[in-house]
DNA sequence: GAGTGGTCTAGACCACCAC
DNA sequence: TGGTGGTCTAGACCACTCA
C-alpha cells in the first residue's frame, strides 16, 4: 500500500500538473517582462536562482535551456547567462533572412522615408490587437546595398508599431539612430521582440513601390508580412517588406 | 605544482575535446544511418543504450534530446523513442510550409507530369555532389488545391534525384504510390531526408509553367529552391518548386 | 583563484502505456 | 504490473573567464 490516496482537495484545481522546471521558466519570463533584467545584462546564476526559487540548480538549468533554446536567453561559459539582445552584431539582424546570391553577409545601408502618427488602420488594429480607432506609428524605410560602387534598392519596408508604446517615436529620432531599428525599440521604448511569424508570397510590384525601389511595375517582389511579438505573446510590430530578389534571397533551414 | 606541464603527444591531437553525450550522439546516427533502426521503429530504451554505451542514462538522454530536437528521434512518453519518417498524419509535410490563407491545413493533391533518368545538368551534379555525367531521376509533378469544387494548381515542382541512389524510380512506381513522396523514398530506396534547405525569390511564370499552373504569363510565383540532406550531411535532392501565392503563403517562424 | 556555465553520474519518484 | 520516458535532486569534476 505505497499510496494512501486520499482525493483531498487539490490545492491546484483545473490547469494540473505542470513540471517544476516549467514553473521555473514562467518565473524567469515574468522577471524579464517586468524588467528586473535587461537586455545585454547578466541574470543571476544558476545556483542563485536555485536558492532564490528554492529548488534544484539542475531544475533552474533545465528552464534556462529552454529560453536558450528560443533565443531569449544566451549563455556564455565563464561568464554567466544573459539576456538576449537586439545590439550585438552577431544578432543584428536576428529576423532578417535575406542573403545576396554572391554569398557572405548583407551588409544593408538604410533610408528612412517617412514616420508618421495616425488611427490605426482595420486591419493593423486586428493584428496588433488594438482598439478600434486606437493611434499606430507608420514608419516606412529602404534597405540599399551596395552594388560595385552604386547603392541598389533591395527592401522596401513598411511597419506598424502601437501608438500607446512607442510614444515619441518621431521621424528625427529614427533618423539619428546609428544601429538596428530593434534595439532602439529596446532602449528607448523597453519593447524587446523575441518571436516573429512571417507570410511570404510572390507579388507584383505596383507603381509607387515600383519607383522606390527602381524597377519595373509587375516586376515580381517577394513580399513579407511579419509580426512581431514581445513576451507574453503580445504583438507588438506588423511590417510588410518587399523584397527585390534578383541578387538577393530569402534563406531558410527546415528539420 | 598541480599540473606536471608534460606536452606529451596527445592521443587526439587537433579535434581535441568533444563531451561524451556528442559522441553517443553520433554514435546514434552512425546506427540510424547504417538502417540498425528504420525510420518508424522504436530504438532500444535510454536505459538498455546507456548499458551498451557503458555512459550513464543521463549522458544517452542528453544525445536523444538533441536528436529529437533536431527531428530525428520523437519521443513518445511511456513508449519509447522512434526513429522519425515521413509517413505519419502529422508530419506528412513536413518541409512544406504551404498554407491556405483561410487557414487550416493544405489538403493537396498530386499530379504526377513527368520521371525521366537524364545526364545531371551541370548546375545539378554541382550541388547534389555528384560527378559530371552521372546519371539523375529528373521528377515535375503538380499540387492542385481543392477550391470549391474545382481543383486549382498551386505547386509545379521540379526534382532531380542522384540516378545511383533512386534505381528502379520510374513514372508507374510514382503514379502507383499513395502518400508522401518522402515516405517512398524512405520504404524503396532508404533515402531519408532530414533537413533541408531552401532559398527562397519572387520570379514572373515563364510560357509553359504558366500553362501549367494556370496563370497568366508574367504572373509572380514564389520560387522555392530546396536542397535537402540525409545523413551526414549529405544533399540527395534537390526540388524547385513554383507556389502560386494568390490563395496560399508560405508561412515561417522566427525566434 | 574564485565564479560561472558545461558535463556526467546515480538514484529516486512520477506519468503514461500496454499487456 | 512492468517498462518506458519525464522530472528532480545532489554532488563531483571540467572548461572558460577575469581580476
Amino acid at each position: 500500500m505505497p499510496s494512501v490516496a486520499v482525493p483531498a482537495a487539490a490545492p491546484e484545481p483545473a490547469p494540473s500538473f505542470s513540471p517544476l522546471y516549467q514553473q521555473i521558466r514562467t518565473l524567469l519570463l515574468r522577471g524579464l517582462q517586468g524588467g528586473e533584467w535587461q537586455p545585454g545584462q547578466v541574470i543571476p546564476s544558476e545556483t542563485e536562482l536555485a536558492a532564490r526559487f528554492g529548488v534544484s540548480q539542475g531544475t533552474v538549468r533545465k528552464a534556462i535551456d529552454e529560453l536558450a533554446a528560443e533565443n531569449v536567453l544566451v549563455r556564455r561559459q565563464g561568464k554567466g547567462t544573459f539576456v538576449a539582445t537586439h545590439a550585438e552584431q552577431a544578432t543584428q539582424y536576428r529576423f532578417l533572412r535575406l542573403m545576396p546570391d554572391a554569398g557572405g553577409t548583407p551588409a544593408l545601408q538604410r533610408r528612412l522615408l517617412d514616420c508618421r502618427r495616425m488611427r490605426a488602420p482595420l486591419e493593423v488594429a486586428r493584428l496588433l490587437a488594438l482598439k478600434s480607432g486606437e493611434a499606430a506609428v507608420q514608419v516606412r524605410r529602404l534597405l540599399l546595398a551596395a552594388e560595385g560602387a552604386a547603392l541598389r534598392p533591395v527592401v522596401l519596408d513598411d511597419l506598424w508599431l502601437p501608438g500607446g508604446l512607442f510614444k515619441g517615436l518621431t521621424a528625427e529620432r529614427l533618423q539619428a539612430w546609428r544601429g538596428p531599428m530593434y534595439r532602439l525599440f529596446e532602449a528607448e521604448f523597453a519593447v524587446h521582440m523575441i518571436r516573429a511569424e512571417e507570410k511570404l508570397r510572390a507579388v507584383a510590384a505596383l507603381g509607387d513601390e515600383a519607383a522606390l525601389l527602381d524597377v519595373a511595375p509587375g516586376t515580381p517582389l517577394l513580399s513579407v508580412e511579419r509580426l512581431s511579438y514581445t513576451y507574453g505573446d503580445r504583438p507588438v510590430e506588423l511590417r510588410r517588406g518587399l523584397y527585390h530578389t534578383s541578387a538577393h534571397h530569402y534563406r531558410n533551414e527546415l528539420s
